[in-house]
Order: C-alpha cells, then sequence, then structure tokens
RNA sequence: GCCGCUGUGGCGGAAUUGGCAGACGCGCACGACUCAAAAUCGUGUGGGGAAACCCGUGUCGGUUCGACUCCGACCAGCGGCACCA
C-alpha cells in the first residue's frame, strides 16, 4: 500500500475494474426489489458543468447506496439531443447539426465516466436517433386518433430570436425560457396537444405526490390555476346576440355596472359598424400596464335585474380565458375598479364586509362616501334584491342555482392551462408524421412507415439552416391514402416531447417493435427517485405527467404517475452568482478532478450543503475534503499490517481498554447517524460530519488491549464501508488494502446494535429556572429521584440554592434537571 | 399585488419530539516538526469581561419550568405567478 493518497492512479484503475466487471449491468429481475433512480437527462451542449456534476454524484451515492442496501439498482444516462444549440453551432462552424450533436454526447461521455458514476451504459439512449424518436412520432398518431393532438390555428407565444412558437409553459415572465428574448405573439396553424382534458387528473394526482417538495406541487397547482364559477348570457339590447361571461363571484352580479370584452373577441366586429370605432379598438395598447377600452355602443342587460350595461372592449381582458367577456363589478374587483375611474364608470357596492371587528380593511362604500379601492374579499350582500343579507358564499351558490333553474347560465369550471402548442418552426427535432394531400387533406402516416426520418445532410450556411420546407427530398412524398402527391409536414416537435417519455424507454431501451416492453415496464416503473433542477417544476414535470396518464390511456402502462420521490436539487453558487460564463466565476469540473481527484469533488459537493439548497462554492472547502481523505488514508496506512488479511468472523470483544469501547458505540452510533442522514431526505452533508467525528476518534485511539485491534480493525471496515456511496474509488482502494478480493459494491450496507449505541454514562445538565447552571457525569438510567438528589449534591448549585425556596423540579430523562425557584 | 421559502459565529452549515445553541468543515491564532517554507500534526477559536458572570439564533410581543424550534405582528432577502375575472 502506497503511504500518500495519490488519486489519479486509483480512480482511473477502479473504473476499468467496474466497466471490465460490468458491474452497473442491471436486467429486469422480478425475485429482487428494485429501486430506479434517475437524474434529468442532459442537453448534449459539449462540456459538463459543476451542476451537472453535482446533480449526478447525489444520484450516484443514492444508487450505490441502495444496490449495497440489497436493490437491484435501475441508473440509466441519456441524452436530450435534440434543440436549437445544435443549428446555432451549425451555422457558426459550419458542421452538421446531427454532427456536432454526436462529438458532443462522445466528449461529454468521456466527462461523465471521469466521475465515476455507476450508470448502466447499455441503456443509454440519445432522443435525436431514429430508433428513439419514431416512437414519438408513434405517440403522436395514437394521441392524433384519440382527439388528443390537434391541430389549430390561434395567436401563440412566439420568440423572434429562436424564430419559433413557445408553450405558455415556456415563456418565463414574459421572456423565452431559453434565451430570455421578450416573446410576442404571432398568429400560427400549429399542432398542440390536448393536455387540458387531463386538467381534473393532474391537479387531483397533485395530492399524490407525496414524496415532492411541496412548492413543486404548488406550483403545478397553481399553474393549472381551476377555479369554479359560473357563465351568464348577458343578452345584447337591439341584437340576437348574447354574451356570454365567466365570473367566480356571481354573488357580486347586481354590483356590474358594465360589459367588459377582449379586443379579439368575434363579437366586437358584429356589434362595431362603426369604422372609426373600430378602428380606435384596433389601436388599443397591447401593453399589460394601463388598462385601456373603447366604448361600442352597444348595451347589454343584466338578466338578474335587467340594468342596462355599456358594452367595452378593452385590452385588459384576456380572449384565451374564460369566454373572453367578463362582467365588470368595480366597487368589488380592484381591475374593474380602475377601468372605471379611468372612463368615470359608476361604482355600485353590493358587498358590505362583515362585522367591523371582523373586517381587515374597510374601503368605504357602505353610505355613499366615496371608496378609493375594490373591497374583493367576502362579505353580506347588499342592494342585491332577494339576495340581500346573505353571506357572500351561500349567494354564490344560491345564486348559481337561481340562474341555472331559470336557464340564465350554468356552472363552469375553468383552467389556467392551456393546450401544448408542439409545433417547432425548427429543423432539428423530430419530423411531425403527417402529409398532405390537396384531395385527402391532413393524412397520418401509417405506422408501419415510421420513422419520418430526418434527414441529417442538411446545407448549412453561415447565415442559417434551410427549414425542412426547404429539402425538396424531404417534403415531396404520396398520399397514404389516395396515392397522389402530397407534402409532408415540416414543423418539427418541441424537444419536450422527447423528454416527456424517456425514463419509460430506458426500462428496455432495445425494444424494436413497441416503445417499451410492458413487463420490464412494470417491474422498473415507477421512478423512485428523480433528482433535477426546480427550473422544470412545471415544464418538464408537467408535460412527463401528462405523457404518462396519455400513456395509460393508450393502455401502454398501468399507472398514472412516473416520480414517486422528486429531489430539486439547488444551484451551485461562486461569489454570490450562479456560476456563468459571462459572470467569469465558473469553475471546470474536469480541471478540478485533475487536481484533486474526484472523490474531492464530489465528497465536497455532498459536504458543503444539503442537496435541495444552493451550494456555495469554495476552493478552501475542495482543499478541506481532500484533506479528509487524505486522513483516512493515512490513518488505514498505518494499521495496515494489522489490518489486511485477516476477516474477524465475528466482533465481540471482551477485553478492551475504556478508550476502545468508547470507539466500539462511536461506530456504531455513526453506522446510525450516516444511515438515518441517508434516509432522512439524503442530507449527506451531516452523514460526512459524523463520519469525520469517526475519523477522528478512530485516529486518537492506538491499540493496547488485546482484543483494540480486533476493534480497530471492525472501525475501520466500517468506516470505509460508510464511505463507499460517497466516495467510491478510495473506498474501493482502502477495501482492497485491508484485505479483500471483491468490489465493495457487493457488500451490504454496515447496521448498528442499538444497544451499542447507548452511552453508559451522560453528562446531566443542570439548570435553575431554565438557565444552565452546571454539568455532572452520571450513570444513564438512573431514576428520577436519584437524578435529583445528584443534582442538588452538586457544590455549585447547592451554593446557588443557599436561601431559595424550590418550586418544581422537572426531569428529563437522560437529559437535564431544571429547578424551579 | 398574491402565493411560497429562507433569516443561526469571520464563512459553509449542525441542532430527531420544545430540553447543553454553534456538531463537522473552512478561515484565523498559537505551538510542534524544519536552516526555512510548504505539507503534516497538536491546541484554541460566538461576543463582552481580569474573573464571577452577562449577552447572543432578523425585530417586537406571547405560550412554557424551559423557545433557533410553537403562536401573533413586523422587517429583510430569494423564488414562483402576475390583468386568469
Amino acid at each position: 500500500m502506497n503511504d500518500r493518497y495519490d488519486p489519479q492512479q486509483i480512480e482511473k484503475k477502479w473504473q476499468e475494474h467496474w466497466e471490465q466487471e460490468a458491474l452497473f449491468k442491471v436486467s429486469t429481475d422480478p425475485s429482487l426489489p428494485k429501486f430506479y433512480c434517475l437524474e434529468m437527462f442532459p442537453y448534449p451542449s459539449g462540456r459538463i458543468h459543476m451542476g451537472h456534476t453535482r446533480n449526478y454524484v447525489i444520484g450516484d451515492v443514492i444508487a450505490r447506496y441502495k444496490k449495497m442496501q440489497g436493490f437491484n439498482v435501475l441508473h440509466p444516462m441519456g441524452w436530450d439531443a435534440f434543440g436549437m444549440p445544435a443549428e446555432n453551432a451549425a451555422i457558426k462552424h459550419g458542421v452538421q447539426p446531427a454532427d456536432w450533436t454526436y462529438d458532443n454526447i462522445s466528449l461529454m461521455k468521456a466527462q461523465i465516466k471521469k466521475i465515476g458514476l455507476s450508470y448502466d451504459w447499455d441503456r443509454e439512449i440519445a432522443t435525436s436517433d431514429p430508433e428513439y424518436y419514431r416512437w414519438n412520432q408513434w405517440f403522436f398518431l395514437k394521441m392524433l386518433k384519440k382527439g388528443l393532438a390537434y391541430k389549430k390555428s390561434s395567436f401563440v407565444n412566439w420568440c423572434p430570436s429562436c424564430e419559433t412558437v413557445l408553450a405558455n409553459e415556456q415563456v418565463i415572465s414574459g421572456l423565452c425560457w431559453r434565451c430570455d428574448t421578450t416573446v410576442t405573439q404571432k398568429e400560427f396553424d400549429q399542432w398542440f396537444f390536448k393536455i387540458t382534458s387531463f386538467a381534473d387528473e393532474l391537479l387531483k394526482d397533485c395530492d399524490s405526490l407525496s414524496g415532492w417538495p411541496e412548492r413543486v406541487v404548488t406550483m403545478q397547482r397553481n399553474w393549472i390555476g381551476r377555479s369554479e364559477g359560473v357563465e351568464v348570457e348577458f343578452k345584447v339590447e337591439g341584437a340576437d346576440e348574447a354574451i356570454k361571461v365567466f365570473t367566480t363571484r356571481q354573488d357580486t352580479l347586481y354590483g356590474a355596472t358594465f360589459v367588459s370584452i377582449a379586443r379579439k373577441h368575434p363579437l366586437v366586429r358584429k356589434l362595431v359598424n362603426d369604422k372609426k370605432i373600430m378602428a380606435r379598438i384596433e389601436a388599443l395598447s397591447e401593453d399589460p400596464g394601463g388598462k385601456e377600452g373603447v366604448f361600442t355602443g352597444s348595451y347589454a342587460v343584466n338578466p338578474l335585474n335587467g340594468e342596462r350595461l355599456p358594452v367595452w372592449a378593452s385590452n385588459f381582458v384576456l380572449m384565451e380565458y374564460g369566454t373572453g367577456a367578463i362582467m365588470a363589478v368595480p366597487a368589488h374587483d380592484q381591475r374593474d375598479f380602475e377601468f372605471a375611474s379611468t372612463y368615470g364608470l359608476p361604482v355600485k357596492v353590493v358587498i358590505a364586509p362583515p362585522p367591523l371587528c371582523f373586517a381587515k380593511r374597510s374601503s368605504g362604500g357602505i353610505r355613499g362616501q366615496a371608496i378609493t379601492k375594490a373591497y374583493e374579499d367576502d362579505g353580506v350582500l347588499v342592494n342585491s334584491a332577494r339576495f340581500s343579507g346573505l353571506r357572500s358564499d351561500e349567494a354564490r351558490s344560491r345564486i348559481a342555482e337561481f340562474l341555472e333553474k331559470e336557464a340564465l347560465g350554468r356552472r363552469v369550471v375553468n383552467y389556467k392551462l392551456r393546450d401544448w402548442g408542439i409545433s417547432r418552426q425548427r429543423y432539428w427535432g423530430t419530423p411531425i408524421p403527417v402529409v398532405y394531400c390537396d384531395s385527402c387533406g391532413i393524412v397520418p402516416v401509417p405506422e408501419d412507415e415510421l420513422p419520418v426520418i430526418l434527414p441529417t445532410k442538411v446545407p448549412v450556411t453561415g447565415t442559417g439552416i434551410p427549414s425542412l420546407s426547404e429539402i425538396k427530398d424531404f417534403t415531396g412524398t404520396r398520399c397514404p391514402s389516395c396515392g397522389g402527391t402530397a407534402r409532408r409536414e415540416t414543423d418539427t416537435m418541441d424537444t419536450f416531447v422527447d423528454s416527456s417519455w424517456y425514463f419509460l424507454r430506458y426500462c428496455s431501451p432495445k425494444t424494436g417493435d413497441r416503445p417499451v416492453d410492458p413487463e420490464a415496464v412494470s417491474y422498473w416503473m415507477p421512478v423512485d427517485q428523480y433528482i433535477g433542477g426546480i427550473e422544470h417544476a412545471v415544464l418538464h414535470l408537467l408535460y412527463s405527467r401528462f405523457f404518462t396518464k396519455v400513456l395509460k390511456e393508450i393502455g401502454i402502462i398501468a399507472y398514472g404517475e412516473p416520480f414517486k420521490r422528486l429531489l430539486t436539487q439547488g444551484m451551485v453558487i461562486k461569489d454570490g452568482a450562479k456560476m456563468s460564463k459571462s459572470k467569469g466565476n465558473v469553475v471546470d469540473p474536469d480541471y478540478l478532478i485533475t487536481k484533486y481527484g474526484v472523490d474531492t469533488v464530489r465528497l465536497f459537493c455532498l459536504f458543503a450543503a444539503p442537496p435541495e439548497k444552493d451550494l456555495d462554492w469554495s476552493d478552501q472547502g475542495v482543499e478541506g475534503a481532500s484533506r479528509f481523505l487524505s486522513r483516512v488514508w493515512t490513518l488505514v496506512h498505518r494499521h495496515h499490517a494489522l489490518l489486511s488479511g485477516r476477516e474477524d468472523t465475528q466482533n465481540i470483544f471482551s477485553q478492551m481498554s475504556s478508550r476502545a469501547s468508547g470507539l466500539l458505540r462511536k461506530t456504531h452510533q455513526t453506522i446510525k447517524r450516516v444511515t438515518n442522514d441517508i434516509e432522512r431526505n439524503y442530507h449527506f452533508n451531516t452523514a460526512i460530519a459524523s463520519l469525520m467525528e469517526l475519523v477522528n476518534e478512530i485516529s486518537a485511539c492506538t491499540p493496547s488491549e488485546a482484543d483494540d485491534t480486533k476493534l480497530l480493525r471492525f472501525s475501520i471496515r466500517q468506516c470505509v464501508l460508510l464511505l463507499s456511496p460517497l466516495a467510491p474509488h478510495i473506498a474501493e482502494e482502502l477495501w482492497s488494502a485491508l484485505g479483500h478480493d471483491r468490489s465493495i459494491l457487493h457488500e451490504a450496507w454496515p447496521v448498528w446494535d442499538e444497544k451499542l449505541t447507548m452511552e453508559d454514562e451522560i453528562e446531566l445538565v443542570i439548570q435553575i429556572n431554565g438557565k444552565l447552571r452546571s454539568r455532572v457525569m452520571i450513570h444513564a438510567g438512573l431514576d428520577d429521584d436519584t437524578v435529583k438528589e445528584r443534582a442538588f449534591n452538586d457544590p455549585k448549585i447547592a451554593g446557588l440554592m443557599k436561601g431559595k425556596t424550590i418550586k418544581k423540579v422537572v426531569v428529563v430523562k437522560g437529559k437535564l434537571v431544571n429547578i424551579v425557584v
């Protein structure tokens, strides 16, 4: 054994060993309990960064830990290989997007392999592989048949920089999720997935996601945005039209003073004949800041009280939500209030705050004073005819009932969630498998003609890549229905389609005749632990849940939720900011691995913070991690002669020095702590801290009595076993130095003996009135009276107690005595 | 504006159920080894104070024998949503 820890030498050796022994290859084996551990697969940008490293290391520790616990562990890796950057790189460097992508994959794979991750590389997939994306096309056809995929023209989000449309989830605060360009609206004919027909199920099943961080579940619930209300028809005076309005506040119906409809509402054209008015409506600002509107000249009738309400076209009513029209109640809706104030429209109070003592904020208005802002809370109805005097919640159901009975309206549920637009006007993606025929219209490509292959040799120029529509070999085809000439759909699919089911493909990546092998999927799924960034809280995670539900409906899989537990790891921060090229605070994993060895990098990533929190990068902290591993190495080296080649059959120690018996207890306590820290939300930082304590204690121990050596051997072995998922290379090397032939991965995870974790002496804390006054060592397990006696006998306490009367004495077993005077 | 999360030494972070605040590490200081330095090892390290002691988990209040932990109000920082009717 070398006297110095040399990570470069041992890491390479063990990585080769693992590969030769095929240690991470797994197969379906129903006789074994399974564990599916998955990290979000990367986009092959070319280089691994610290965020990837942290993500994969966390997953690797979990996978190795579960394997040692006897689970059959599926731990795969692959590539989210379609997407824009390949096109940009192609333009910049004059290469084929496909070549660029596959080159990056091999570069990144080599980098990832240096981290020593326990992947079954036989299951590697790349979404740009025709054998993968053909199933995207296959799912699309199934969904088309079921009416879950459809084409429609609508205003959609357009990113001028990416030159493609974006789904709602992909617009973050008005900016493109990928390039931060301001998104505009553009009318497009495009394909949608009907995610809204699963809105209720997606929402309801949020309740079952107990293994997910609560905030992610909340974000999904909010995104789906279910709200219950009523649709009410307001007849247009003097016309054969009615304006359908959606509201959740039917209790404020009597307070409506005007009706407001979206600029793009189809009724606008019908109601407005005056060209001047029409021009003013069209000129309304798109800026969501200021509320603007134009009186259409028409009036609508409130179905409850027959009042005439002016109809306004305004810029703050969304066409996409509800019915695209609202009843405006300025007294009880802040937006309507602002609008009414601007245009001098009346304000009519119909909800009075509950008795004053409960009112949070009163904004006046009850006795005719001018109000300063809308009262939006619930209260008691006033000025509402037969409904006056009811509480808001009661009034909502009574009015809804009444509207339904009189056929004036009906109860409805609305969602904020919109259908998922999946067409992308880009080259590097999955071709959408339909053709357009002049006589037959839209015709799906027959299943047996899949995959529709994306051409991988395209004319790349310095200014751009042609869209598929410009590649004649691709577009020209014949109609599968009539055999006549036809042209292919030239939009490709959103890459989020690719990542919505890749975790299923890993279960049987080579299955050729169908997307997944049902047996493999029913054994491995769902994913037991999924790990990735919080940025996908709605995007990828929502789409994957949707896809899972669709696949269940199609009959491919039997369950409805893909990810049992989710861990959203924090960002890697340096100098107070997320690592980025522009900030110049990037730390290169490769450089660190060369300098310190990957075990050090792994250990630091795990030790510096619990996985869900941001990790503050510290170069000195890395030194500390490196120092710790060297200390473990030195420790084994120091006792090497005593330790190697002996395997104790039983760990019973009768003759021990007192120091050694303390070490036995510490060892069992450490096994317990490390195990519990991993089980309890993967808190590797505290697990490592307790391992450090154990190493410190072993280092302080010099064997003297007969069994001391045996115990030392036991403690060091346990220590190496506990360290092995965290820093696997050094653990393997030390394990072999300790005289073992086979990989430490075959060893069982250590178990502790609860009896041996108990302290036989404890430090009793003595408080007077809750303040710490003294401490005394006592035997564990003494009864309360004896403990009290010991406390009062303590000279310091006796002195302080002089002349005081005892009111009460509280004894907490094994911990403290509090004397109240 | 609404919803959510987080506030603990010089720094990263600990503290199972309300029971010794600051585990472990970094940094710093001193010491050993060395001609010297690095590395390594050892000791110390929340603040104040010579000490006894006092103060201390964002702020203020409450519950309790006892509060980083529970309750109420507020302040600060971060994140999500933002005309969703």
